[in-house]
RNA sequence: GCGCCAGUAGCUCAGUUGGACAGAGCAUCAGCCUUCUAAGCUGAGGGCCACAGGUUCGAAUCCUGUCUGGCGUACCA
């Protein structure tokens, strides 16, 4: 709750006090609910400026404050400054009433003003099958765009994909080697930096039922048709997995469009104008250290062939020129490095670079039962994403990945995913949900109408208004949640309110409450199940009726 | 070596951008179902916030150094 009744009135009290600057004045909810609902340190901030103590001064302040008694129950100046707000219990139920009016669509927001947002996120290369870590990528890529829609603004969701170079050839070559071991000959060398996992020889396995040795020979042809064919398949797995995790993307922008389109060459273009570009031993090389960067770097290689530094400067050059107000890239932690180059590369080009926003995120280790399980896609013997959401489903799959904060490495435990009981936390928050569906289902069941207008002063109990004060929290937490692109935001605030919601509901009776209170707290419960409700959508996880 | 991220209860993690006695889940122990879903609730124990300095009214949070783990340090992407 943003509360500008209480800025208002300070505001008016610090120009009493003929302080003009008021953007020290800040308030936060005290941890220690006896200091209090909201309090301000603004009289610390004011000290030296004013050449008091800060207590002389919070007394002072407090003094001069007119305020509303129906909705402010008092101030309090105390040591060693701090001015704690205390507000009605009136003032909370008017605020719910308020709020509580907006049914489904509460805690929607506007403060994206239909700005453009592009993210991209997932561009996984079409070269195998998606593992945990995709998963982190797509499932924090995919929340964050839900969050930001729900704030307002109009988000276009991309994957970034290559299929040409080396690691597409590196895939036809290792599906070749496959097919002809398929074919018969064994021992058939399979390349040693190849794709080991099982799926190279689903691919093998189902061109022989298609095409029998139509491609035995090895031929520059022939392997193109197989790496056509095995883009095709992990493409397919890809999106598959994709969907089954609730996941879509909007545009799939392919890299190689760059290179046709000419922007890779213009980009090159630009920089040389500006140059930045030089020769040396064969190759290209942008100056980064004319950029203020340590060292310079190979843009185009001796073979002519550009790194991905080319490419990825002219991909953003792209977004930018699209006209997105703001564009993020969802990426790995080993990209931490190479961002930069980016980014330094589009400032040179007198592009905005501030419109550009790199939400990194820590490594996924997967475990069971205190073990390590290995999930590289080179050794074959990795857990894939499609195998994990056969096996614990969706929901599962999704919470665990969002209840982190990305910049902690998240430890995804097989066995409590498993877990189909009160242990696994996914399960609370959609129980909490599946308990209001019920009681409201029950209400009708008797038919027992609700008044969507109730008298809320009947509520009176301290689980109460608990379960209030942090449904009035929710706008807020989204809104933090936006900016600063972190999903556990969500998870953490939904966790804590069903937490308040079951010990509303252990403490207080709904149905058989009586006819005034019943209304009451049936719209507390309607309101608490509309925030559940939103919340686990923007999430991407279900919110079942029944469990 | 250098850069980035992290180090908080036995385990997994929060911690409102510097606030007042450091929180939650799991695990452990003790309670609560003839009443709207017990996938729930109540209570207990458990901490030198990696370590050492510094900045100030005030530090888990900011600065410096040390230690530990992860990632990176390409004419791979």
């Amino acid at each position: 709750m943003k509360h500008q009744i209480v800025i208002e009135i300070f505001s008016e009290g610090l120009k009493k006090l003929a302080v003009s600057d008021l953007s020290l004045l800040q308030f936060e909810t005290p941890n220690n609910p006896e200091h209090g609902d909201l309090s301000t340190n603004i009289a610390m901030k004011l000290a030296k400026q004013l050449k008091k103590k800060p207590l002389d001064i919070a007394n002072e302040l407090i003094q001069i404050l007119s305020f509303d008694s129906r909705q402010i129950h008092s101030i309090k100046a105390i040591n060693p400054g701090f001015i704690n707000i205390k507000f009605t219990k009136q003032y909370f139920l008017d605020c719910f009433k308020e709020l509580a009016q907006k049914g489904t669509e509460i805690g929607r927001l506007n403060i994206g003003k239909n700005k453009k947002v592009n993210i991209e996120f997932l561009s996984a290369n079409p070269t195998g099958l998606l593992h945990l870590g995709h998963g982190r990528n797509a499932a924090i890529g995919d929340t964050i765009a839900n969050i930001l829609q729900w704030c307002g603004y109009q988000v276009t969701r991309e994957y970034y994909f290559n299929n040409a170079g080396n690691q597409m050839n590196n895939l036809a070559k290792s599906i070749y080697a496959r097919h002809r071991q398929l074919l018969g000959e064994q021992d058939f060398p399979f390349p040693e930096d190849g794709y080991f996992g099982d799926y190279i020889k689903d691919i093998a396995q189902n061109i022989i039922e298609k095409h029998k040795d139509r491609f035995k020979e090895n031929t520059a042809e022939n392997l193109n048709e197989i790496r056509k064919i095995g883009e095709k398949y992990c493409f397919d797995k890809i999106i598959a997995t994709s969907k089954h995790l609730g996941v879509h993307h909007d545009v799939y922008f392919n890299e190689d469009s760059l290179y046709s389109s000419g922007e890779t060459q213009d980009t090159i273009k630009a920089l040389k104008e500006k140059g930045l570009i030089y020769e040396k031993d064969g190759a290209s090389w942008l100056s980064y250290t004319k950029l203020g960067m340590k060292e310079d770097r190979v843009i185009i290689k001796s073979s002519g062939e550009p790194t991905y530094r080319l490419p990825d400067i002219a991909y953003h050059l792209n977004k930018l020129k699209r006209g997105f107000d703001i564009i993020i890239d969802v990426l790995g932690s080993d990209h931490i490095a190479s961002a930069p180059d980016v980014i330094r590369a589009v400032e040179a080009l007198a592009y905005d670079s501030s419109k550009i926003k790199i939400l990194f995120y820590q490594f996924v280790t997967l475990t069971e039962a205190g073990e390590q399980v290995k999930m590289s896609k080179r050794s074959g013997k990795s857990y894939t994403l499609d195998e994990l959401l056969e096996e614990v489903g969706a929901d599962v799959v999704r919470f665990f990945l969002l209840m982190r904060a990305s910049t902690t490495h998240l430890e995804f435990d097989l066995a409590l995913a498993k877990e189909q009981s009160e242990k696994n936390p996914v399960f609370y928050l959609q129980y909490a949900h599946a308990r209001i569906c019920s009681i409201l289902a029950n209400a009708q069941e008797k038919g027992m109408e609700i008044d969507s207008k109730p008298d809320y002063s009947n509520l009176q109990t301290k689980e109460e208004l608990a379960l209030i004060k942090e449904i009035l929290n929710f706008e807020d937490k989204i809104e933090l949640a936006a900016s600063k692109l972190e999903t556990n935001i969500v998870t953490e605030y939904l966790r804590n309110l069903a937490a308040l919601f079951h010990q509303f509901y252990h403490n207080c009776r709904i149905i058989d409450a009586d006819a005034q209170l019943f209304q009451a707290r049936i719209n507390l419960a309607l309101t608490t199940k509309n925030i559940l409700f939103n919340g686990l959508k923007i999430l991407g996880i279900s919110a079942p009726e029944k469990m």
